[in-house]
RNA sequence: UGCCCGAUGGUGUAAUGGUAGCACAACAGACUCUGAAUCUGUUUGUCAUGGUUCGAGUCCAUGUCGGGCAACCA
């Protein structure tokens, strides 16, 4: 077993194991349940990985399940996505896939069942009036004077309000519990609302649709749903979901738990702020490669593998946490180091020459394309007089412990040859460096020199005739603060935004890279990761996104 | 001021009454044809006060701090 699939305990598991060893279950059942009304994100797929995760490891079944039970903000392209996305981070429902939709005609019989019992009212009180009779958390509410309207009043109410001959919000259909429980949610929850809306699966049909509270717990119990997984602000809900199951005459009454969802820094995550940044152009959608989404995180070129171990690691349990994103960045390194193969780019170009090679001459040298993995192989780099190296390769004058080139200094050009920075030539204007100039010890071809002398830096050069422009984005975090959300008094998370999250350069790549596809992953030799963007890379015109930069210990002294 | 939940190094997470461990981050060194990777080492922790116990991060009490709950959203 990989290491990645040894599971990490959590509390979680051991109600499972202690359910499974008492006999209350003898194999288990969980859902990931997620509303169609965004795009899936990071956080979903902390919720994925244990659901499905569970499922696997305990040989049971995950179902996938749309819970669509608000038409307003719900639609077919979110559940395209979700699928998309769940099936990329490599989980697999078999037949188990599911709408809440299809249980509406069985969930207004659960709730006939409720009126008839006496557990369910139709209420006439305005939303307004809804609000007040409610009460406040430290003052108890008041009876709806509808809370006791006869069984017969009440079935024929609801077959009208189902009937559509009330308009939105005339009459709601309210469960019978306690106006002075302290928990808010006991206190004659509404069940079933009118909203002449659109739905994207069930269209006109219905007119009347169920709340989560009441929809939910039945949803887990008609699946046979053993243990119902779902993050702590549903806490409070569960006195709620337990006495609804309690009421009826369901299969099973699972078992709802809860676990905090996934905080990271520099990041927000809720549905709301991210359909805000998506809407206002603030990124190019819900996919782009600054999005903590799944998709932005696959554009970018997260490895589902590494998302996974990323869940893995972060482990599940009920604490309010913030998780430092430099854990996400590691998982992608991590995996990247091990598989993606090395090539030489240059981001910011300034022209070296070597003055004395040979004009017109270009050789061949042979690059390693992954040191950590001998079957990668290796492949050939064209070398000439005139190459391009990065600015920041080379300083006119530098601190002493720089390693790179600066006058007098010898370097190794990777797989190149030793050569020896002799000076540079500025714009008169401007004072910036247009062209470097060095010379070759032409006994060091392949970059040893036969002397045994060792040269302190090895940097990464791209020959010039030879080189492939390429356009290079190099992603940034959105944010700068560790908690974009939180905002001072009148400010807005938005204020938090990094204005530099994105800079888009022309680079020179080895000429290898015009095999390049869509969706090939590389690291660039001293740069970092990179990976030929899905929708905007052509044959022999690739476009890269840079996944995460390498770590650099120079960087920070 | 009501109810529910939580609190272990900078961060995340183990330890289930018996040696506070792991990972990320940070720092230092070694190695290096990537200032990467790898290797070695270092710093930093049980919210507080009582109690139970031979023994408490763990159990109990009180307090403190943090989060959630007052959509006809999920």
């Amino acid at each position: 077993m990989a290491a990645e699939d040894v599971p990490v305990s959590n509390f979680i598991r051991e109600i499972i194991d202690r359910d499974l060893a008492d006999g209350k279950h003898a194999s288990i059942v969980t859902r990931f349940p997620p509303e169609p009304n965004g795009y899936l994100h990071i956080g979903h797929a902390k919720s994925i990985c244990l659901n499905f995760g569970l499922a696997r490891d305990y040989n049971g079944q995950c179902n996938l399940r749309f819970d669509d039970t608000n038409p307003s903000a719900e639609d077919v392209e979110y559940v395209d996505s979700i699928i998309e996305d769940v099936r990329w981070l490599g989980f697999d429902w078999g037949k188990n896939l599911f709408f809440a939709s299809d249980y509406f005609e069985q969930m207004v019989a659960y709730a006939e069942d409720m009126i008839r019992n006496g557990k369910a009212y139709v209420c006439t009180l305005t939303p307004e009036e809804f609000k007040e009779y409610r009460g406040v958390p430290t003052r108890p509410g008041l009876p709806s004077p509808w809370r006791d309207r006869p069984v017969e009043e009440n079935l024929d109410l609801f077959r009208r309000m189902r009937a559509g001959e009330f308009a939105d919000g005339q009459y709601v259909l309210r469960a019978k519990i306690d106006m002075a429980s302290p928990n808010l949610h006991m206190r004659d929850p509404a069940i079933y609302r009118i909203k002449h809306a659109h739905h994207h699966r069930t269209g006109d049909r219905w007119c009347i649709y169920p709340m989560y509270d009441f929809a939910h717990g039945l949803e887990d119990a008609v699946e046979g749903i053993t243990h119902s997984i779902c993050t702590l602000e549903f806490e409070v809900h569960r006195p709620l979901y337990d006495w609804l199951l309690d009421q009826l005459d369901v299969p099973c009454h699972p078992q709802q738990i809860e676990f905090a969802r996934l905080n990271l820094t520099y990041t927000v995550m809720s549905k709301r702020k991210l359909l805000e940044l998506v809407r206002a152009g603030t990124v190019s959608g819900w996919d782009d490669p600054r999005m903590p989404t799944v998709s932005g995180l696959r554009r970018r070129g997260y490895t589902p593998a590494s998302i996974r171990e990323f869940c893995r690691r972060i482990g599940v349990t009920k604490t309010d946490s913030l998780t430092d994103i430099a854990l996400l960045e590691h998982c992608i390194r991590e995996e990247l180091n091990a598989t993606a193969p090395r090539v030489m780019a240059v981001l910011d170009p300034v022209k070296l020459v070597v003055t004395n090679y040979p004009e017109g001459q270009v050789e061949m040298l042979e690059g390693v394309n992954n040191p950590e993995d001998p079957a990668a192989g290796v492949r050939q780099v064209p070398f000439s007089r005139e190459l391009y190296i990065e600015r920041d390769d080379f300083m006119e004058e530098a601190p002493n412990k720089y390693f790179r080139l600066k006058p007098g200094q010898e370097v190794r050009l990777r797989y190149g040859y030793l050569v020896t920075c002799t000076g540079c030539r500025k714009d008169s204007a401007t004072g910036v460096v247009t062209e470097v100039y060095c010379t070759y010890d032409p006994a060091t071809r392949g970059g040893n020199a036969p002397d045994g002398r060792k040269v302190k830096g090895t940097i990464h050069w791209v020959a010039a005739a030879q080189a492939l422009d390429a356009e290079v984005r190099l992603f940034d975090r959105l944010f700068n603060v560790e908690r974009p959300d939180d905002v001072p008094e009148g400010g807005h998370f938005t204020d938090h935004l990094n204005p530099d999250s994105v800079k888009i350069v022309r680079a020179k790549l080895e000429p290898s890279l015009a095999q390049a596809l869509a969706g090939d992953r590389f690291q660039f030799e001293r740069t970092g990761y990179f990976m030929a963007d899905a929708k905007d890379s052509k044959p022999r015109t690739p476009v890269f996104n840079r996944i995460v930069p390498l770590r650099d210990s120079w960087a920070k002294s």
